[in-house]
RNA sequence: AGGCGGAUAGCUCAGAGGUAGAGCGUUGGCCUUACAAGCCAAAGGUCGAGGGUUCGAGUCCCUCUCCGCCUACCA
C-alpha cells in the first residue's frame, strides 16, 4: 500500500544506496554484452549539471539495454586532471601558507593525494544520488596501480615503434603553470590591444627604414629578420635593416604569407616567440634568439629582469624617445589564455616530447568515414573529420608533478635516453654503456595521454582480461561537443593503434546545459543551478526525467527549475496513479482477456506507445522516448482508461477484467518509465511486488525485461477515440453554454446511418454518461432535435439540451470558423480539379482529398446550420 | 574570413513533401472519494524574409537577415 502523498526523501535515500550495489556485470555470461565507459569526471571540484546530463543519458542507455536482456558494464571512474588538480591544491595549500616550491614534488604529491581521495569520494556521493547503475566494483582512476601500467605499456610502444620524439619546438606556454600546454588548453578571445608602428631603419640613427607593425613590441628584441611579401614592389630593393634598441643587422627575407594589404606590409619575424614566425623562420633557416624566461620575465639585454608587459610599456617608450614610434593604434587581437588560470599564454620555445599525429590519424579519419564510429547526431562527424585532416603533433609533456612521469630516463654517463619502465620491466642501467647513473625525465603526460587509453584500460588492458574480451570494443560513448579533440579523436586514435578495434562504436553527443536565459552557467554570473541542490528539492528521478525530455543532440539545453518542477509534478502523477491502482486491484489475472471498448482501447494504445518508445530508445532518441511514455501515462492511461475503470468496476461483470487491465497497463508502464525515473518506478514495483504475484525472475525492476507486449487493433483504436471525442464534445459544448462539469444535462448523440458506432455508444453508454455529466440519448440521422444545441466539434455531432443554458460566446467565432472551412473547401477542390494533381499524386493522397473534401462539406452544411440554431437561440 | 547550427504559439522546444503539435504560461470554470503537485474547457501560429523545384513546401534547393558555436599565422 502506498501511503501518503508522493515525496521522493522517502523513497530515493533507500534506492540510491540500492542502485549502487545491485550492478556488477559478469563477463562469463552468455548473454549479449552492453558496455558503456563513462567520461571520467575531473577531480578537481563537484559535479555540475552537465555531469548530470551526462550521467542520466548513459544511465537511461545502460538500463534500457539491460531490461533489453544485455549484460550490461558500465565504467564509472574519475580522471586525474594534471594541470588543474595541481592548480586547485596549490591554491588550497596557499590559503593554509603553504608553497609548492617549497613542499617538494614527494611532499606535494601527499596532498594532491588526500586531495584525491576527498574528491573521488565526493563524486561517489554525488553520483549515487543521481541512482545510476553503474558498476562501482569496475570503478576507476587514471593514475591507480592497473592504470600506470597502462600509460607506461603505451608511451613503451609508441617510443619504440618512433611516433615519440623530443624537440625544440615552440609551445603555448603558461608562465603560472609554468607548464606547455596544448593547443586545446589555449582559450582565445577578441579583446582591445593596440598596434604599434615602428620603423626598423637602414642604419642605426637614420630615419630611413622600414616601417613594420607589431602587437607585442616587446618581442623585437628576439627579431632575426622582418618578411615582406615577394611581389610587395615597396621593398623591392630592401635587403637588410636594423632592429631598433638592439641594433642588431638583419635580413628582410621574402615570404608569400605576408599580407601586403595589412599594416605596412612588413612583418617583424621572432621565430622564438611567434608561432607563425617559428614556422617561417625554419623555412628560410633563420636562427632563433630566446629573450624570455618560463616566468615570462625577459632574459635579453637591458630589459633584463623586466616582466614581459613592464618590459613592453619600457621598450615603447625607448622608442618613442628615439622616435622609432610612427603611431599606435586601437586593435583588436586574440588573446590566448590558459583554460586554467586564465593567465595571458606566452608563446615559447623550449623542450618538449611530442607525438607524430599523421600517421597515427590515418585510421582514425577512416574508421569515422565509414561509419565504423558513427556521430550522433551526424554533424558532428564533420567537426571531426576536419579536425583530424589538419592534425599537428601532441605535445604530450607537461613540466607539473601530478601526473603518469614520462618512463624515460638519461644517462649520466654517456646520454644515452632510454625507457625506463615499459609496464612491465624497470630498469636504471643505461642499455648502452651500463651505467648505473640516470636521471628520470621530471615532465609527466599530458592527462589526455592517458584518457585516450580509457577505453580499454579500465577493461584491463594491456592484460588480456575477461572483461577486456567480454565488453570491448564498448558500444557508445556519451560526450559534450567541446571534448571531440581534446578526448573523443585520441581515443580512436589510441584505440585503433594498441587493440586494432575502434574503442566504441557509437559517439551520442550532447548539448551544454544553459540557464533559461541562453547564458553559460558560471559561480561568478551566479546562475548555476546545483545537481545536489535540484535532487533535494526534486528528487533525482524528476530531475532526470527532464533532462532526458530537453536532451538533444544537436542543441544546447536551456534549463530551468519550473521544468524540473512540471516532472515531479509528473512523479507525484505516476505515484497517484499507483495509489489508485493497487487501492482498487485484488487478484489480478495474468494472461486475461479485455472485455470492453475502453480495456481494448488502452491496451492497444500501451502497445503502440511500446512500439513508439523502443524505436527511439534504438536510435537513441532519448527526449522522443520520454515524451512517448509521458504522454501515454497521462493522457490515456490517467486521464481516460482509470476514469473509465472506475465505471467498469462497478459492474460485476467487467469489474475483474477491468482491475486486470489497470494492473497490466500500471505494471507495463513502470517497466517503460524505469530508465528515465529508476526510484519511484522500483518503489511502486517492490510495493506491487508485495502485494501481487508478479513474475519476474530478478527481484529488481532494473532486471525486469522491458515490455514486448503487442496487441494491434486499428478498430479499437479508431472506435476509442471516436467515444472519447463524444465525452469531449459534450463537455465542451456544456462549458460553452455555461453549464458546469457537475450539471447534468440532456444530450443527444447523432449517428447518422453509423450502425457500429451506435452499438459502441450503447454498450459504453455508462461511462460515456459519467465522464461527460449527462444523460445521452443515441439518435439515428443527422437531425439535431427541437431545442437542443449542437457542439462545434468535428467528429461525431452531439447536442446538448437548451434548457437552462446561457450562451457565453458570440456566434461571429463561429463565422470565422466557416469562412476558414469554406476557403479550404475551395482549395482542397481546386485541387482536386487540378489535372496535374490526378496525375501525379498517390491514389491514396488523392483518395483522402476526396474523403476530407466530402467532410468539409458536411462541416460547412453543419455550421450553418449550428449558426441558425445558435442565432435563434440567442435572439430568445 | 571560413565552417556548422538555430530561427515554428507569450516562453521552452518537438516535428518534417499531402488537415500546424506538446509542455509551461495565460483566461474561464471546478475541492468530481488516486492526485488542487489535480480536473474540465478555451484563447493563441502567413512555421525569420525573398526566390526556386513540385500537382502540392515549415518540410527539398538557392539568396538574404538576425542569433549562437567552432576553426584560422593577417603581424
Amino acid at each position: 500500500m502506498l501511503e501518503g502523498q508522493y515525496d521522493h526523501k522517502k523513497i530515493e535515500p533507500y534506492w540510491s544506496e540500492k542502485f549502487a550495489e545491485i550492478f556488477r556485470a559478469n563477463p562469463d555470461t552468455p548473454k549479449k554484452k552492453f558496455c558503456i565507459t563513462i567520461p571520467p569526471p575531473n577531480i578537481t571540484g563537484s559535479l555540475h549539471i552537465g555531469h548530470a546530463l551526462n550521467m542520466t543519458i548513459q544511465d537511461v542507455i545502460s538500463r534500457y539495454k539491460r531490461m533489453q536482456g544485455f549484460e550490461v558494464l558500465w565504467v564509472p571512474g574519475t580522471d586525474h586532471a594534471g594541470i588543474a588538480t595541481q592548480h586547485v591544491v596549490s591554491r588550497e595549500l596557499e590559503k593554509k601558507g603553504m608553497k609548492r616550491e617549497n613542499l617538494g614534488r614527494e611532499e606535494f604529491l601527499k596532498f594532491v593525494d588526500e586531495w584525491r581521495e576527498y574528491s573521488q569520494k565526493r563524486i561517489m556521493e554525488q553520483m549515487k544520488k543521481l541512482c545510476l547503475s553503474v558498476d562501482w566494483s569496475a570503478n576507476r582512476f587514471t593514475l591507480d596501480e592497473g592504470y600506470r601500467k597502462a600509460v607506461a605499456k603505451a608511451f613503451a610502444e609508441l617510443y619504440k615503434r618512433g611516433f615519440i620524439y623530443q624537440g625544440d619546438y615552440i609551445v603555448n606556454w603558461c608562465p603560472s603553470c609554468k607548464t606547455a600546454l596544448s593547443d586545446l588548453e589555449v582559450e582565445f578571445s577578441e579583446e582591445n590591444g593596440k598596434l604599434y608602428y615602428i620603423l626598423y631603419p637602414f642604419e642605426k640613427g637614420l630615419r630611413e627604414g622600414i616601417y613594420v607593425a607589431t602587437t607585442r613590441p616587446e618581442t623585437l628584441l628576439g627579431d632575426t629578420a622582418v618578411a615582406v611579401h615577394p611581389e610587395d614592389k615597396r621593398y623591392k630593393d630592401v635587403n637588410e635593416v636594423f632592429v631598433p634598441l638592439v641594433w642588431r643587422k638583419v635580413k628582410v627575407i621574402r615570404d608569400e604569407k605576408v599580407d601586403m594589404n595589412f599594416g605596412t606590409g612588413a612583418v617583424k619575424i621572432t621565430p622564438f616567440h611567434d608561432f607563425a614566425d617559428f614556422e617561417i623562420a625554419r623555412e628560410h633557416k633563420l636562427e632563433g634568439i630566446k629573450i624570455m624566461n618560463e616566468d615570462g620575465v625577459i632574459t635579453y639585454g637591458d630589459y633584463e629582469g623586466l616582466d614581459r608587459f613592464v618590459a613592453r610599456k619600457k621598450i615603447v617608450e625607448d622608442l618613442e624617445k628615439l622616435g622609432l614610434l610612427q603611431k599606435i593604434e586601437d586593435y583588436k587581437i586574440r588573446i590566448g589564455k590558459c583554460y586554467r588560470c586564465k593567465t595571458i599564454v606566452e608563446p615559447l620555445v623550449s623542450k618538449q616530447w611530442f607525438l607524430k599525429m599523421k600517421e597515427l590519424s590515418q585510421k582514425a579519419i577512416e574508421v569515422v568515414e565509414t561509419n565504423k564510429v558513427k556521430f550522433l547526431a551526424d554533424q558532428w562527424k564533420n567537426l571531426y573529420l576536419s579536425w583530424m585532416r589538419n592534425v599537428r603533433d601532441w605535445c604530450i609533456s607537461r613540466q607539473i608533478w601530478w601526473g603518469h612521469q614520462i618512463p624515460v630516463s638519461t644517462c649520466k654517463e654517456c646520454g644515452e635516453k632510454f625507457l625506463n619502465y615499459d609496464g612491465e620491466q624497470e630498469w636504471n642501467s643505461c642499455p648502452k654503456c651500463g651505467s648505473e647513473k640516470s636521471e628520470r625525465e621530471k615532465d609527466v603526460l599530458d592527462t589526455w595521454f592517458s584518457s585516450a587509453l580509457w577505453p580499454f584500460a579500465v577493461l584491463g588492458w594491456p592484460e588480456q582480461t575477461k572483461k577486456l574480451k567480454a565488453f570491448y570494443p564498448t558500444d557508445v560513448l556519451v560526450t559534450g561537443f567541446d571534448i571531440i579533440f581534446f578526448w573523443v579523436a585520441r581515443m580512436i586514435v589510441m584505440g585503433l593503434f594498441f587493440t586494432e578495434e575502434v574503442p566504441f562504436r557509437k559517439v551520442y553527443v550532447h548539448g551544454l546545459i544553459r540557464d533559461e536565459k541562453g547564458q553559460k552557467m558560471s559561480k561568478t554570473k551566479g546562475n548555476v543551478l546545483d545537481p545536489l541542490d535540484l535532487i533535494e528539492k526534486y528528487g533525482s528521478d524528476s530531475l532526470r526525467f527532464s533532462l532526458c525530455v530537453l536532451s538533444s543532440q544537436i542543441k544546447d539545453i536551456k534549463l530551468s527549475e519550473k521544468t524540473i518542477e512540471s516532472y515531479y509534478h509528473f512523479m507525484n502523477k505516476i505515484w497517484n496513479a499507483a495509489k489508485f491502482v493497487i487501492m482498487n486491484v485484488e487478484n489480478p489475472k495474468k494472461n486475461f482477456q479485455p472485455k470492453t471498448l475502453p480495456q481494448m482501447w488502452i491496451l492497444a494504445k500501451l502497445s503502440s506507445c511500446i512500439e513508439k518508445a523502443k524505436e527511439y530508445f534504438e536510435d537513441y532518441k532519448i527526449n522522443q522516448a520520454a515524451m512517448e511514455i509521458y504522454e501515454f501515462f497521462w493522457n490515456d492511461f490517467c486521464d481516460w482508461y482509470i476514469e473509465i475503470s472506475k465505471v467498469e468496476m462497478q459492474d460485476d461483470k467487467i469489474s475483474q477484467s477491468a482491475k486486470n487491465t489497470l494492473f497490466f497497463v500500471l505494471e507495463t508502464s513502470l517497466r517503460i518509465l524505469h530508465p528515465f525515473c529508476p526510484a519511484i518506478t522500483s518503489h511502486i514495483w517492490d510495493e506491487m511486488r508485495g502485494k501481487y504475484d508478479i513474475e519476474s525472475e530478478s527481484e529488481f525492476l532494473s532486471y525486469a525485461p522491458f515490455p514486448d507486449f503487442e496487441y494491434k487493433e486499428e478498430t479499437c483504436l479508431e472506435f476509442g477515440e471516436k467515444l472519447i471525442s463524444v465525452a469531449k464534445e459534450i463537455r465542451s459544448i456544456k462549458d460553452e453554454v455555461g453549464f458546469k462539469v457537475s450539471d447534468k444535462v440532456q444530450a443527444k448523440v447523432l449517428t447518422g446511418d453509423d450502425k457500429e458506432l451506435k452499438r459502441a455508444l450503447e454498450e459504453n453508454i455508462k461511462w460515456l454518461e459519467k465522464l461527460s455529466g449527462a444523460n445521452i440519448d443515441i439518435i439515428e440521422g443527422e437531425e439535431v432535435p427541437e431545442g437542443f444545441i449542437p457542439s462545434s466539434g468535428k467528429g461525431v455531432v452531439v447536442a446538448i439540451s437548451s434548457e437552462g443554458a446561457k450562451l457565453k460566446e458570440s456566434i461571429q467565432k463561429m463565422g470565422k470558423e466557416l469562412a476558414e472551412t469554406e476557403k479550404e473547401f475551395d482549395r482542397v477542390k481546386k485541387r482536386l480539379s487540378n489535372t496535374d494533381f490526378l496525375e501525379k499524386a498517390d491514389t491514396e493522397v488523392i483518395q483522402e482529398h476526396k474523403k476530407r473534401l466530402e467532410e468539409l462539406g458536411i462541416r460547412i452544411e453543419f455550421l450553418k446550420k449550428r449558426i441558425e440554431i445558435l442565432s435563434k437561440f440567442a435572439n430568445k
